[in-house]
DNA sequence: TATAATATAATTGTATACAATTAGGAGGTA
DNA sequence: TACCTCCTAATTGTATACAATTATATTATA
């Protein structure tokens, strides 16, 4: 397990660092499925008491990654390949929707934000910086959901940005996935500064579809 | 304000009480938007100690009901016209993607509360009872959810729920409006129950469609 | 009077103490 | 040995005390 520095960890409140370190440790599956999660160990190894242990705990069961029972504790949940199917299929529809709204409704910012992920995305794959890219994936796919301007999208996406993660990660671990993915958001760029609603949501969804068929692929040849 | 007993409000442990009633009160209105949720105040009316009113207002904030702004406090967000609107969007496909995966992978019990739901609404629309309506219409979508087996799905529902007892409670409003609704669900459940996967879509969003116009009129109609 | 600086009160953030519940083992019985 | 009961320790749930931060009011100054 990964020593941190609480001090690193993300800004405000301690139970937000606490939540952040654990999320990460999470997806990273530095915990088994189904472990359980003790108050009192984790606030002796950061040091801190259990309130910001138990604010960062209640955070990542309403996110989906522990399940709590009531007097017994907290147990991480893990996903299966069919729970990452699934969040690919949710994404498929909602990215549709997300772009068409966003065409109607983004600004400039946020605009330029998709254009500036989009660019970094490009050079990541250049220079063959998976993990570059894969922030600047994350940061494209963001911006769209933020040009919604719907509290809605934002909160969805919340729910749903740590899974993207994990797909996105695994998906460009394919050979010249980097510069395939690039050129795909370069058409999905180029289809909402356009303001074409139909090219940008068949761009989008043809290329989660790609995404989801790498994934597959991924699961499938990796033994476990 | 509503007085509540804390005995009847849900199960569970105190936290999980209090969210309950304050979703309730938010939901109901009974909040000014941007109005700021004291804990201590609240601890006083509901005489209980800081620790469990903050849990529940952790709560509310992942539910998106309540933003919370670091040493100053939590605040509820109320919803607008367009909020309503764009979460209806988000139920059409979403409900479109759920009834199909649910045809595929629903099992006899949850197939079978479907049912149960959609025969209480047709009872409840013959008595004009519109609260009891209202219960049915969420049990039967949330079977739906339910259906689909997918953790995210359950997820997303969870999220999107108080939202579908706001939409629903207002659609319902319209004359002649629950006969058809009642109608509408048994087309849904005997799509499913025939495996017809196409038909089911197609009813689904259609239902989802007449809400959302439904809602929109309550909208417009409503002087504020 | 209007504004800025400062002191005070109120509020949130965190730690700790206590209560209630659960898990696990010792010991007894068949 | 297998199983049950009871007791103890460990863990979660709740309350309260304290610290840090923010809001409010008061006073001073122009």
């Amino acid at each position: 397990m990964k020593k941190v520095s609480l001090e690193h960890a993300g800004h405000g409140s301690l139970g937000s660092k606490i939540f952040n370190i654990l999320r990460d440790r999470i997806l990273n599956e530095e915990y088994d499925k189904g472990q359980k999660l003790n108050e009192v160990a984790l606030s002796k190894e950061l040091h801190i008491s259990r309130t910001p242990i138990r604010e960062a705990l209640k955070q990542l069961e309403l996110e989906g990654l522990v399940r709590s029972e009531p007097n017994k504790g907290v147990f991480v949940i893990g996903f299966s390949h069919r729970d990452i199917n699934d969040m690919l299929e949710i994404r498929y529809v909602l990215e549709g929707l997300a772009v068409e709204l966003a065409i109607d409704r983004i600004n400039a910012v946020q605009l330029d934000k998709i254009k500036e992920a989009y660019l970094a995305m490009e050079e990541a794959s250049k220079i063959g910086n998976e993990e570059k890219f894969n922030d600047a994936n994350i940061a494209f796919h963001e911006s769209i959901y933020k040009g919604t301007q719907s509290q809605y999208f934002e909160q969805l996406l919340r729910d749903i940005n740590y899974y993207i993660h994990v797909t996105s990660r695994h998906s460009i671990k394919q050979p010249n996935r980097l510069e395939s993915a690039a050129v795909e958001h370069r058409e999905i760029y180029e289809a909402i500064l356009a303001g074409d609603k139909k090219r940008a949501v068949e761009k989008v969804k043809n290329h989660i579809r790609k995404t989801q068929f790498l994934v597959k692929h991924y699961y499938e040849n990796k033994e476990n």
